[in-house]
DNA sequence: ATCAAAAATGAGTGAGTACTCACACCTAGT
DNA sequence: ACTAGGTGTGAGTACTCACTCATTTTTGAT
């Protein structure tokens, strides 16, 4: 389908159409920058109606994160971590890893756009933040840690501290798909399959010469 | 000093005043929801002063950007990688690597308000992103190149696609300090020192059992 | 001390802003 | 056909915004 959340049925048509709305024009010009009318018009719907479904403007950007929230955790990360944690098809973890990793930096094309705007929202409204953490952070922090220490269990990765490899895991991914979807431009990504060989070889094996060591 | 400019002198002191406020009110509350009432009253002069010396609202985010780009480059980025290139009173490269980033992720508090409005505003403004990548990018590409050529010559480094020791630098970096300076409160960093030693570690080793490959 | 140019001022302006509300419209059940 | 309750409407409201400009204040050269 054309939207990403159109799958979600404890709302009505209107909020969906609304939200929908919402999701194009903030991500386009940032929260405060957008205005009811814009949403108004793009949703088409009256601008009353949006206030019948929305006490406030900043209750659109909440009901917003709400289903980003649901979809980033529960379509994009744990399936992918559980497929990890499942699949013993294959001995190669590194494998499974670039898979789901080049799956996801794909996939995210589709959210980005609503992504920006959880981003540059978390930096200035301290009630997004513990949204964010509440109901993104927190849930997937357990599921890494399982994840993780699985894999030191069966020999596949290293015991260093969790929470620096969620960093590492996190923080490459990140950068990657901010150079991909921000600059896409200015700094392209020649070859996208290669440069993801490239971080889960950096990832796993870090920068240093290890023959020195 | 009390602000991050004050040693600028190619500008007014006017400008500067209007500048340091500017950055103040802009990293509480954003851009778009900041207004020049609030940046006139916080400099201290009229708010037609501020039209004197700025044409429009986005010409201050302007001003402000190129100051923070320089500051970036000259004072935080260029002379941290020139001493690991010039330090030849140690061998070990681990050590002069943590130094630096140790270093670097503690100054970072000081500049992190503006830094945000940096963040945000690139995601939404495609001239700012434009600047971004002029001013701040293209000109670290360069040296990183260099520094990171020369290590892996000097046989510290390994020799993967310099774009990806970049990011993993970038990326390792990038997330730490946004938990450290968004998410301080609900996700601690409880030993700092620590877990910059992890977070080198990882991006030397990776995460993988080297043991087993 | 004088005065012209430059700098600073802040009330004013018109174009929006988020949000409201009285009314129109639709849908059932009878 | 009638009506009551929910749904949708968009002009209206009180207010805020970036920006202007006539006026006042400051400056510096004589």
């Amino acid at each position: 389908m054309d939207t990403f959340y159109t799958d979600i049925d404890d709302l009505s048509e209107k909020e969906k159409l609304i939200l929908e709305a919402a999701c194009k024009i903030f991500s386009a010009k940032g929260f405060s920058a957008a205005t009811t009318n814009e949403i108004a018009k793009e949703a088409g719907v009256a601008e009353g109606t949006i206030f019948r479904y929305f006490k406030t403007k900043k209750d659109i950007l909440r009901g917003l994160f709400i289903q980003i929230a649901n979809i980033i955790v529960d379509k994009m990360v744990l399936p992918s971590l559980e497929k990890i944690l499942t699949d013993t098809s294959r001995k190669n973890t590194r494998e499974i890893i670039r898979e789901i990793i080049a799956d996801r930096i794909k996939a995210v094309d589709v959210y980005f756009p609503m992504m920006k705007v959880v981003i540059s929202e978390i930096l200035f409204h301290e009630d997004i933040r513990a949204l964010f953490v509440d109901k993104i952070v927190n849930r997937l922090i357990p599921v890494f840690d399982e994840f993780y220490l699985r894999k030191v269990a069966e020999g596949e990765l290293r015991p260093v501290k969790t929470n620096s490899a969620m960093r590492a895991f996190v923080g490459n991914i990140m950068i990657f798909i901010i150079q991909k979807n921000v600059f896409a431009d200015k700094l392209p990504i020649d070859d996208l399959d290669e440069e993801i060989e490239s971080l889960i070889d950096v990832l796993l094996f870090g920068i240093s010469n290890h023959t020195k060591y």
